[in-house]
DNA sequence: CTATGGCACGGATT
DNA sequence: AATCCGTGCCATAG
């Protein structure tokens, strides 16, 4: 190798290149775009490509034999994807939460990762119980998803596209529905919803106001229209607009995000909306039992690095283009640098965070344990404007499917949120705020009256009053 | 008279 | 420095 030229700092660029260059803030989604527009302009920087199986639809890094379908991919045959991929890094938190381990194998070497983009994620999934002729079939609608994980192509399409029949596209589309994240793949959040029902129902009875709420009365549901909705159903406005809220908590139209904006008074149609999400949690292999696994997602299909062509021509290097193609050098390999040690920072802040929130993260918002944003720091041994960077704007995709945005995770009231629904949910009569907060105090959690009325009013909870007068209709 | 929601203050967090 | 959050006080609706 040559000796490399180190970041001899050069006083014009130095505003952004002499600090660490501050990518840790950027979801993945700006990453993308910072990237891109380097990918542009700086020829020392380079793209490997990675190339889509077109029989199995798995992301690949170079020619290798396509682990899923065991056959050596021709690479001038497989299409470059459209959705954005990640391939990352990843980490494993232990279940006894004691200890965790980072592979050690996984450092600085990125080409062995698991590609876990939404259609191999998928697919992967599917894969033992997807008939071999199939396959083409599958990847064909994966590929096809849009942002939402919704299918904006017609099945006919692609039945006419491979020459079989529509039935055979909707059997393969169930297979993909069914799958996580439930609902993928359907043509509209209508279709995901009644999805969601249906494997809902298979744990617990589902009284059917729901179906028919989604089947029916879809538009009004949107709207938040309770009183309408309920005439159509049945069912008082109460009943209604309780019927939402678990529609809204447990269902997402949109499988590939969250659910939703939540149920605010006022009617903003959707707050924020979602996007993918920076990181992934879930199970090693799918298995319920198995140790949790954290991908911090790379927003670009392939891996960066200095080409090394760039290098060579280097040398070389006509005397005026000299000064130019240095700094791009310098450039890349800072950018890149600065890559993985956003990466590392992430991976050091999920590995606590997870191994902290675990019974959060599988067991709902009332396991959750408030910790401070400072208080992580300390312990990472990072500033504290290090960890908020790292944590505003991002989004994670939990086990069950649902995105939420990272700073759930420090949300201070979440626990207790939970518990307030779930003795409001199993009380007889309406109870007051002042009895819920005692309650609560008896539980251990030490809260005041008036903060129970704002929690109350947060989860969508009307007035002891309200509830009392509406619970005889 | 009681339960709630509004406003605003102060301390913690970012 | 800016923002968020819990809480107390007070007016008001029931």
């Amino acid at each position: 190798m040559y000796p490399t030229h180190r970041l001899e700092t050069r006083p014009q660029t130095t505003a952004h290149l002499a600090q660490t260059m501050t990518l840790l803030g950027m979801t993945s989604a700006e990453l993308k775009q910072k990237i891109e527009a380097e990918l542009a302009t700086n020829p020392a920087l380079e793209l490997l490509e990675a190339r889509r199986c077109r029989t199995c639809g798995r992301l690949l890094i170079e020619s290798i034999p396509c682990p899923l379908c065991s056959r050596p991919h021709d690479p001038e045959a497989s299409e470059p994807i459209v959705f954005t991929s990640s391939r990352s890094e990843y980490f494993q938190t232990q279940s006894s939460g004691t200890s965790h381990n980072i592979s050690p194998e996984e450092l600085p070497d990125d080409n062995m990762a698991p590609a876990v983009d939404l259609p191999s994620f998928v697919l992967r999934q599917i894969a033992p119980e997807l008939a071999e002729e199939d396959r083409p079939i599958a990847a064909h609608i994966l590929t096809s998803l849009d942002e939402d994980g919704l299918l904006p192509i017609s099945p006919l399409e692609i039945s006419r596209y491979h020459h079989v029949s529509p039935e055979r596209v909707q059997k393969v589309r169930a297979m993909i529905q069914h799958a996580e994240p439930i609902g993928v793949g359907s043509c509209s959040p209508q279709e995901a919803l009644l999805i969601q029902i249906e494997v809902l129902s298979d744990s617990q009875e589902m009284p059917d106001q729901i179906v028919r709420a989604i089947r029916e009365g879809m538009d009004l549901l949107s709207r938040h229209h309770y009183t309408k909705l309920g005439k159509l159903l049945g069912v008082s406005p109460l009943e209604a607009e309780e019927i939402s809220r678990f529609i809204s908590t447990n269902l997402t139209p949109y499988p590939a995000r969250t659910h939703w904006g939540s149920i605010r008074q006022g009617n903003e149609p959707s707050p924020q909306r979602y996007h993918h999400p920076d990181i992934l949690i879930s199970h090693l292999n799918g298995k319920m039992s198995g140790p949790l696994v954290i991908e911090i997602l790379f927003p670009l299909k392939g891996s960066l690095r200095v080409n090394p062509l760039f290098r060579q021509v280097f040398e070389d290097a006509p005397v005026e283009k000299i000064e130019k193609w240095q700094q791009d050098l310098e450039k890349a390999t800072l950018l890149i640098k600065c890559l993985r040690q956003r990466s590392n920072t992430m991976q050091q802040l999920l590995s606590l965070l997870t191994k902290h929130q675990r019974e959060f993260i599988l067991q709902g918002d009332k396991h959750l344990k408030p910790i401070t944003r400072a208080s992580l720091a300390q312990v990472l041994g990072v500033h504290e404007s290090t960890v908020s960077r790292a944590v505003s704007g991002k989004t994670t995709c939990l086990p069950n499917g649902r995105i939420i945005p990272l700073s759930k995770f420090f949300e201070r009231s979440l626990s207790i949120r939970a518990v307030i629904r779930e003795i409001v949910g199993k009380e007889k009569e309406a109870l007051t705020d002042t009895e819920i907060a005692e309650r609560l105090g008896e539980m251990g959690y030490d809260v005041a009256r008036r903060t129970v009325a704002k929690y109350r009013a947060m989860e969508g909870i009307l007035s002891a009053r309200t509830r009392q007068s509406m619970a005889g209709i």
